[in-house]
This record gives structure tokens, C-alpha cells and sequence, in this order.
RNA sequence: GGGCCUCUAGCUCAGUCGGUAGAGCAACGGACUUUUAAUCCGUGGGUCGUCGGUUCGAUCCCGACGGGGCCCA
């Protein structure tokens, strides 16, 4: 078996499995054939042999098809367990008896862990219970050119997300989450369907990037010779959506935000926005509720959710809510009212040693107080009601308490999962609030929103009342599993290794 | 942006008070017809992240850079 000259370098256990496939192919085996036999997947040959007594032979033939995850080869009776993505696994027998000295022989020797192969035989028990298929034949189904890493020893984080694809051969937390977060996604498509929410696709890349406080990436149009940004947020159009009748929408899609990464905040994210038409902050906030609890339902089957870790988080029943400012007052031992002016607040955040960014407005030191305060205290889901209105540009003012807005925020396990409004949708002071936030964009504020004149023109054609909803995705995801966020993306956003 | 930690075999990690390195699993050769991270005997495998500096000699000490992590702003 002649190494080619590119093979010399390689580590011995990558050279040696290619010298493998190389001997296969001339001893005119196909190490990747176009199709192998398989008449059950190993799920449905477990399904349907259950409950089966020790020694146990079925004398049903099937043809499976697995990934060999161990292997052990012992002199005329071999063992190896076959895995296939689920996580479903079977153990394969190949007896001397039943395959011939040969073929015995070609399975120990030209087969590594970590190869797809086909095996064709009878279902049995061994004589220790084991569910397996006693081979009268198998063939490889496609060389792994590279050996997997030990089952275990977790892999390193970095690892993990480097090689998602081995992650998923080899830690079952892997396999659930990527099926977890289809389950939830579809789960909440459901919840909305059953409400006549209609689900819209609006644009990622757009003239005027606007909708939240956010710094954006910045990308450029050859066709239309002018820069474009990814979307921060779809709110505005969705607005115009609700203006044009769409009454109750939805997106779910990925935004971009320019921003830190760490363990909860990925420059891409998927959201979930969502508007209803005459309804307001309370109406929203009922849906909200009902789309986590219908997907913990969903995907648990309870809304006692086990984390990863066995933690348990109670998210069922009616939820907690507690206005900002009570909250603040309570954290800080005297009453804040949501009328104490800047000076007020800058005394209190001094007395607790914070530091103030001085571009901080009124409203933002609030908020900033109250994060210092009840930080990791809210694990239980809480709607936090009632923000600073300078902060909510694009929300309607409380109907009766001033200085505050109709805006909640919902915390779990400590961290902001969703915020809901009472939408403002009065197009003239809506404008007010815009050029405002494109005066501080003046200043240098790079996270304000600019003036979006088509987006105010669709107002001026009359907006319903309504209330409004954003979700992180990955947030739902990491307060249904109690994992960090690279956790919950398949193929996180990574530096390249050279 | 600041501070601290980290990068060694395919994987997960030890280690060298400065004299070019080890373990477990994995691999290779052998024994074994009921194994479950099989066992037993034997063998090989490394640009110690990269580039510089100090030194007779650097994987180790120093500096820069790159990757990763944690904390702070």
C-alpha cells in the first residue's frame, strides 16, 4: 500500500486510515458506496424487539446501518455498538460461524471506530440481554479518515464548537439541543398558528437600520452602489405590516448586532417579533406567557423544566409581576419614584458604588440601578413593568402613571428572555421621539436609532393600538436548558484557527 | 478597552526548580466465541500555539503576536 507523498505528514492514526481506504479500493471494495442495505433504522429495530428475555434469537433478518462507536475484537466472537444520530445505538455480533474466516478477519482489521457501516443479520439477545443483530453479512457504508475523540472525556468548549459535527457523534447534550431547538421553533409556529397569528419574512438587509438601540454591521449594495445595513431588529416592519392590516404577525429570523460576544450574547441571534393589533402590554405579555409555557409543554411535556444540570425551573402557573421602580425601591431600601430626576439617581448609584457612564440619560441610570440591585436575583420568570420613557423611543407613555412607560421586561433565571409594549402609534410623537434619537446620534451615540421617514409616513396613514413582543430564541433556549448560548447555536460564530 | 488564566500525542490532561517529554482512552502487532469505557502481552506515535530574546542548551524564563476561557468596564 504505496503512501503518497501528501501522506507522509500526517499523524499516524490519519495516515494509517487512509492506507485503509486505500487498500479497500484495491482490493476493489467501495469504502463509499452509493447505497448500502438498511431495512430499519436501529430505533425501530429497538422498538420493536423490546422487552425481549437474555439469549433470545428473534429469527427476524434485518439490515441496519450505525456508526461504530465501540468496538471490541475478541478471537471468533467480535462486539461493536452501532449508533445512528439520534443517539439510538445497537450492538453488532460477528461470529466466525456466521461470517467465515475472511470476512471475521477484513471486520477486525479494516474497520475503526467511527466508521458507517451497514450490517445484515438476525436479531437476537446475547447472553448477557443485549438487543443485537447477529451479522450474516455488513459492509462499509463510508471510511472515517479520522479518529473520534474519547466518548468520555467531555471535549473541550472550544472544541465543541469548533466541531460541532464531532459534538454530535459523541455528546448526547449535543444531539438533544439540535433537536430541542427545531421542537421549540415549531412549537411556537403552532402556538401563534392556533392564535391566527400570521407569520411574515421581512428584509435583513435595509437602507436604515432601526427598531432598537443597537450598533449594526455595516455591508455594501454593488448593484445599488450604497451602503446597507443588517437588521438590528424587523419592529419596523412589522409595524407596517400591522398598518397594512396584517393584524396579529410574527417573525422569527436572525439579527445582527455589532456588539461584545460572550456567553449570552452572539453577534447573530435569532428573534422572535411579534405585534397584535388592538392589544396592549397586558394582552402581550398572556401571549407571551402562553408561547414559553406551550413550548416547555411541547418539548418536556411539563412546565417543570429539568436543566442539563438537574436544576428544576418552575415556569407554569400565572407569573409574577412587579413594577421597575418598586422593584428599584425595594433593592435600594427607600422609595424611587419614577419622577426623581438625574441628580437623585446619580446620589443613589454612588451610595451603592456603581460606576456612571456619564452618557447615561435619566432613564438609563434607572435601569442601571435596577440591574445592579436585582441582578441574579430573578430567577423565577417576573414581568418587570413600567420603564423609564426616555429609554423606549418607541413606546406609548403609562395611562396613568407619568415618566414611565408601557414597557415589561421578562426575566428568567436572572437574565431579560423577552420585553413587550404597549406600542406608541402616534405618528407625531413618534417623530419627536426619532429626531431626538438621531440628535444623540449627532453626539456620537452610536446605538441610537435614525429617522426612518417611510416608516413614519406608514404611521401617518393611522397605526392601531396594539401591543408588541421580542424574544430571544437563543434565551428561550438557554432558559429551557439551563446552558450558555454558544450551547444553543449549532455553529456559533468562531475566530478561524490559523 | 483593562486584568488574570490557558494552548503539550487523534481526544482529555500530567510534567520538566532550564538538559528536546508522560498517563488514560485511541492506534499498531499478538491471544481470547458473550463483550458493555472488555481483559492480557508487546510496540510505535510529539515542530510542547507562532515568532523573537536570554542561555552552552528553551517545551519550561522573558517579550511580542495569534487562538481560547474567566473577571472587570
Amino acid at each position: 500500500m504505496a503512501a503518497t507523498a501528501a501522506d507522509e505528514d500526517l499523524p499516524e492514526q490519519l495516515r494509517i486510515r487512509r492506507e485503509k481506504r486505500a487498500a479497500l479500493i484495491a482490493r476493489g471494495v467501495d469504502p463509499y458506496p452509493v447505497a448500502v442495505a438498511r431495512t430499519k433504522s436501529l430505533k425501530e429495530v429497538r422498538a420493536e424487539n423490546d422487552g425481549l428475555d437474555i439469549d433470545i434469537a428473534t429469527g427476524k433478518i434485518e439490515s441496519v446501518t450505525g456508526r461504530v462507536i465501540f468496538k471490541r475484537d475478541t478471537g471468533k466472537l467480535c462486539f461493536a455498538n452501532l449508533r445512528e444520530g439520534d443517539g439510538s445505538a445497537l450492538q453488532a455480533m460477528f461470529s466466525l460461524d456466521r461470517l467465515g474466516e475472511e470476512s471475521l478477519n477484513q471486520w477486525k482489521s479494516e474497520i475503526d471506530l467511527g466508521d458507517l457501516v451497514s450490517v445484515t443479520g438476525e436479531i437476537i439477545t446475547s447472553k448477557r440481554g443485549e438487543l443485537s443483530i447477529l451479522a450474516s453479512s455488513w459492509q462499509l457504508a463510508a471510511k472515517s479518515l479520522r479518529p473520534l475523540p474519547v466518548e468520555h472525556k467531555p471535549m473541550s468548549e472550544e472544541t465543541r464548537v469548533r466541531m460541532r459535527y464531532v459534538d454530535l457523534i459523541v455528546r448526547p447534550e449535543a444531539r438533544t439541543m439540535a433537536r430541542l431547538r427545531p421542537a421549540v421553533m415549531s412549537s411556537l409556529r403552532a402556538s401563534y398558528a392556533k392564535r391566527n397569528f400570521i407569520e411574515v419574512e421581512t428584509p435583513m438587509l435595509q437602507v436604515m437600520h432601526g427598531g432598537a438601540t443597537a450598533r449594526p454591521f455595516k455591508t455594501f449594495s454593488n448593484a445599488y452602489d450604497m451602503d446597507l445595513f443588517l437588521r438590528i431588529a424587523p419592529e419596523l416592519f412589522l409595524k407596517r405590516c400591522v398598518v397594512g392590516g396584517l393584524d396579529q404577525v410574527f417573525e422569527i429570523n436572525r439579527n445582527f448586532r455589532n456588539e461584545g460576544a460572550d456567553s449570552s450574547h452572539s453577534p447573530e441571534f435569532a428573534m422572535l417579533e411579534s405585534y397584535q393589533a388592538f392589544g396592549d402590554w397586558n394582552s402581550i405579555a398572556k401571549l407571551t406567557q402562553g408561547l414559553i409555557q406551550e413550548a416547555a409543554m411541547a418539548v418536556f411535556g411539563t412546565t417543570e423544566v429539568t436543566h442539563f444540570d438537574g436544576r428544576v425551573l418552575d415556569l407554569g402557573g400565572e407569573w409574577r409581576e412587579a413594577s421597575l421602580f418598586d422593584l428599584i425601591s425595594e433593592g435600594v431600601g427607600e422609595v424611587v419614584s419614577p419622577l426623581a430626576t438625574y441628580e437623585e439617581l446619580k446620589l443613589i448609584a454612588t451610595k451603592l458604588g456603581m460606576k456612571i457612564d456619564p452618557r447615561w440619560i435619566t432613564g438609563k441610570l434607572a435601569e442601571e440601578i435596577f440591574e445592579h440591585v436585582m441582578e441574579g436575583k430573578l430567577d423565577r420568570p417576573i414581568f418587570v413593568k413600567g420603564y423609564p420613557v426616555d429609554t423606549s423611543p418607541l413606546v406609548r407613555a403609562h395611562r396613568e402613571i407619568p415618566g414611565v412607560a408601557e414597557k415589561w421586561d421578562l426575566y428568567v433565571e436572572g437574565f431579560e428572555l423577552a420585553t413587550g409594549y404597549s406600542e406608541l402609534v402616534d405618528p407625531v410623537i413618534q417623530r419627536e421621539r426619532l429626531v431626538e434619537q438621531a440628535s444623540l446620534g449627532d453626539k456620537g451615540d452610536l446605538e441610537a436609532m435614525q429617522i426612518d421617514e417611510d416608516f413614519l409616513r406608514a404611521m401617518e396613514y393611522g397605526m392601531p393600538p396594539m401591543g408588541g413582543m421580542g424574544m430571544g430564541i437563543d434565551r428561550l433556549l438557554m432558559a429551557l436548558t439551563g446552558l450558555g448560548i454558544r450551547e444553543t447555536i449549532l455553529f456559533p460564530l468562531v475566530k478561524p484557527e490559523e
